[in-house]
DNA sequence: ATATTTTTATAGTCATTACTACAAAAGTCC
DNA sequence: GGACTTTTGTAGTAATGACTATAAAAATAT
């Protein structure tokens, strides 16, 4: 029995769109934008294509509002996280333990879907994956600057460098604790360059 | 005027194969396995679609002697870097610096072929960078085993983070001197790691 | 010269891609 | 109930992907 909602007069759509962005999210996280075909979207939602794009637009839009949703549900949470009550490199080893954790949580849609999809082939979906990427290492580089000024270009890079790092090997099947692993001696090298 | 090369009896051949490799491993490298299409190749080549198909077999097939070719041509050399008469921490320094220029030598094909080529969406692809990747892995876990064998294996996956972050960064666009930056913060961690 | 061999160029096949024209369906509003 | 609105399902389009059947071309062997 499927769940109608409606949206004034007209025929109700016979899919929730909130829950449609929750399963394409699924999709390209897991294969990413490339490999992931709208009939394969249409089919895991059991609607037709026609549905699909007069509610998104078409391919990219609908991976724009997927990014929106990972952002604001599965992005590692960097504003609690660079805390100015805090050693800055004790902070960005928590930000490396947490993208660690959140990268190898589920071994289906492992690694970061911003990081991945910078990798897309397709203009749209690169730019606006980049687009979040850039935002966060802005934020990690101000964190950093607002601290220690001369380090931050340098260090925000090595953060992201691992980062982009993690994302790969737990693609690559990496488990939990090598990951964290990893991040234990990128977080030793951090201590030493911004002083512990 | 073409160079025609004889294979024998039978009508010549218009390309020399080792010429098709080079020009198709400059297509790949910069775009990746993916985006190159054979009609790319071919057009670059200026040949037909079935004499690159009798040359190569398929599209898998040529990557296959585009790996190998860059292997042995354009590769990081371990086998002199790895040196058992210096410091583990130090030789792997260099790894990492090395993979920094290699990188960054050329802004149209940036970062690894190998590294790039294992997230291909082509499973022939994959698994072939895939091998290439795991015995570089294996001959870096070996080095540190012979004289760390406790740390191996978080030393080696660190190092291959890195430099996996690296070739991303190097895509990415960033220049020599920050990719520099970062292969000495971690070259830090590995000293402390290692005992220096 | 003629037969044989090998590669070539032409012109396709077939699958898959993102995307859409159109009319029937299924609601709301008066 | 009838006009109106919106979404649906059917059945496409046009482009591009990897790959190939076929016969002519261009060499060598005898």
């Amino acid at each position: 029995m499927t769940i109608k909602i409606s949206r004034g007069r007209g025929r109700p759509r016979r899919f929730d769109p909130e829950q449609a962005v929750a399963t394409a999210q699924r999709l390209f996280h897991a294969q990413g934008y490339d490999a992931v075909s709208v009939a394969d979207v249409t089919d895991a939602l059991g609607i037709n294509p026609p549905s699909l794009y007069a509610a998104f637009g078409n391919k990219a839009g609908l991976y724009a509002r997927v990014l929106n949703r990972y952002n604001s549900t599965n992005a590692i949470p960097l504003r609690d996280l660079l805390r100015p009550d805090r050693p800055v490199a004790e902070c960005l080893a928590s930000v490396l333990e947490e993208a660690a954790r959140h990268y190898a949580a589920d071994p289906v849609t492992s690694g970061c879907m911003v990081l991945e999809g910078t990798r897309s082939n397709d203009a749209d979906a690169r730019d606006a994956a980049c687009a979040l990427q850039a935002a966060a290492e802005s934020m990690i580089r101000n964190y950093v600057a607002s601290r220690h000024p001369e380090e931050a270009e340098r260090v925000t890079d090595f953060v992201a460098t691992i980062m982009a790092g993690l994302s790969t090997k737990a693609r690559n099947g990496q488990d939990l604790d090598r990951l964290l692993a990893i991040a234990d001696i990128a977080s030793m090298a951090l201590a030493e360059a911004l002083g512990d």
